[in-house]
DNA sequence: GAAACTAGTTACCTTTTGGTAACCTAATAT
DNA sequence: ATATTAGGTTACCAAAAGGTAACTAGTTTC
């Protein structure tokens, strides 16, 4: 039986994890990164794709992302204003991530969901 | 600007990537499958390796990866009683998922939390 | 008889997350 | 004047997640 016994490591990685997963985590997220990885898009947009989100927490997980560098939002002043938000570099460079989350949900759902 | 023309499969994908990240999804869950992927282990020595996890919910988080089929429980009636948890195949199958949660997270930290 | 070890459970409480409905501002169209 | 569009905000509420402290049962050692 092996155990965790470089602990520094092992506290690193932890660490790591549990940053990539505050990033990701919640109801929300990965569906709107996943409607941005087709292409920028604006707030009403995004609302349709996923909807039924409502406009409040679409906004506060907006700001989330944003803060995380994972979208930019940008203000176009024409009238009526429009804002677009797109993924950064840091956004799309979590491809590799949810392409294995998907990979693995459907590999869960063929096992244990079953239908 | 690309659209996500293919609803049926828009919406496949989103319903696989909810499936995965509720199984992993939580405070702990994850740091329960990285110290079982040392090795198994008693309801104790998880305890010991995870620092500052109370056994509710350590409780609480094993029976639903158990439910998951994440982990397997094994009693042993020696004495006292001692239970060995351990990561099914389908728990080791979310191999590849962690170690690019753990990548994405060094990479986040690098760029973003920068100490 | 008291303490310790195993693997938990229970009651209670706080914090976080998610959700609804109504409202706001500025401009343009009817 | 009124409705509509865009991009939100606000107040209020419910549910889920997380945490603490104390307690349980059976057995063994001091």
């Amino acid at each position: 039986m092996v155990k965790c016994i470089d602990k520094t490591a092992c506290r690193f990685k932890l660490m790591a994890s549990r940053d990539a997963m505050e990033v990701i985590q919640g109801k929300w997220k990965i569906p709107i990164i996943i409607s941005l990885s087709f292409g920028n898009k604006r707030f009403g947009e995004i609302k349709k794709d996923i909807a039924d989100i409502s406009p409040k927490i679409l906004s506060q997980e907006l700001k989330a992302l944003e803060m995380n560098q994972i979208i930019s939002r940008t203000l176009f002043d024409s009238m009526p204003v429009t804002v677009e938000y797109a993924l950064t570099p840091l956004g799309k460079s979590l491809g590799p991530l949810l392409d294995e989350v998907l990979k693995w949900g459907l590999h869960f759902r063929k096992q244990v969901v079953k239908k």
